[in-house]
DNA sequence: CTTGAAGCTATAGCTGCTAGAGGTCGTACA
DNA sequence: TGTACGACCTCTAGCAGCTATAGCTTCAAG
């Protein structure tokens, strides 16, 4: 039986985050002991895990609540948990291409910098004209 | 003289995000009309314009402060300017970094999976086994 | 003079946590 | 058996950067 701090230690995951998936009815109610501390088992180790490394394939917290509910159904078709990571790579995708106009953008504001005055500074300046920009970046969103 | 609803069309900016950033301090109090409304001038538009350009660009608006006062006192440096735009850069290449990992860790999950049943669902699968991954992809973080 | 769009304030909500206060539990050691 | 102390508990508020709602007032065209 497993505190709440060693699923913590175990999964790289704060305490508090842990209460909190358990708040929004990502990780179940565990058992208590008698005075009231949480202890898990192994099945929920393994959630815990599985929802720990969702995030840092960058799901959302309702996607990995779906990739969960199929998981926990083994007979359904996949069709959708493929559907899911999809979703989630197109996402990664766009970001890409929009972090690398945001980094062609900022490496052509920073090269061009002569080291002056703020009077003339090419950052401030491009900032201050939107024209001057190659390319188009409308929101960066996460 | 122009309404906060032109301001909002002109920068595409949401009428309540320009009442906002005049709350935290990034935009000045405009004037008002006797009845109370907001009435904008040029220098307003100006540096609503540098601002929404400096967020699309992923700036903070901490970043965008400093930016701002750098800008009102052109005999300074712009040896700071700088400093945060390369910051920045620095930020979008990391940014950069980890998204390319998962993007090829999701290629991978999406390409494996042959459409049956998510009990043998390629998807699921390395979800639940970290150890399956090719690449480090510790946080995301924006 | 009326109508309706656009403005106003104030407050709450979003995501995904994180931090703090103020108190209780569990266990190892003397 | 007592006690110390780390780990646990709940509750609440806060972070960024907006966005949305409710309930009201103002402005400008017809």
């Amino acid at each position: 039986m497993l505190t709440i701090g060693a699923m913590a230690r175990k999964t790289g995951t704060k305490v508090q985050t842990i209460r909190y998936y358990e708040q929004i009815g990502l990780m179940p109610e565990p058992g208590r002991t008698e005075g009231g501390q949480r202890r898990y088992g192994d099945a929920e180790l393994d959630r815990l895990s599985f929802v720990r490394h969702a995030r840092q394939l960058g799901f959302s917290l309702d996607a990995i609540r779906e990739l969960l509910n199929l998981s926990d159904n083994p007979g359904t078709s996949c069709a959708e948990a493929d559907a899911i990571a999809r979703r989630q790579l197109k996402q990664v995708e766009q970001r890409l291409s929009r972090l690398e106009a945001l980094r062609t953008e900022l490496e052509r504001m920073v090269h061009e910098c002569s080291g002056g005055r703020t009077a003339d500074c090419r950052v401030l300046e491009v900032l201050r004209d939107h024209s001057e920009c190659l390319t188009e970046h409308d929101e960066v969103g996460l």
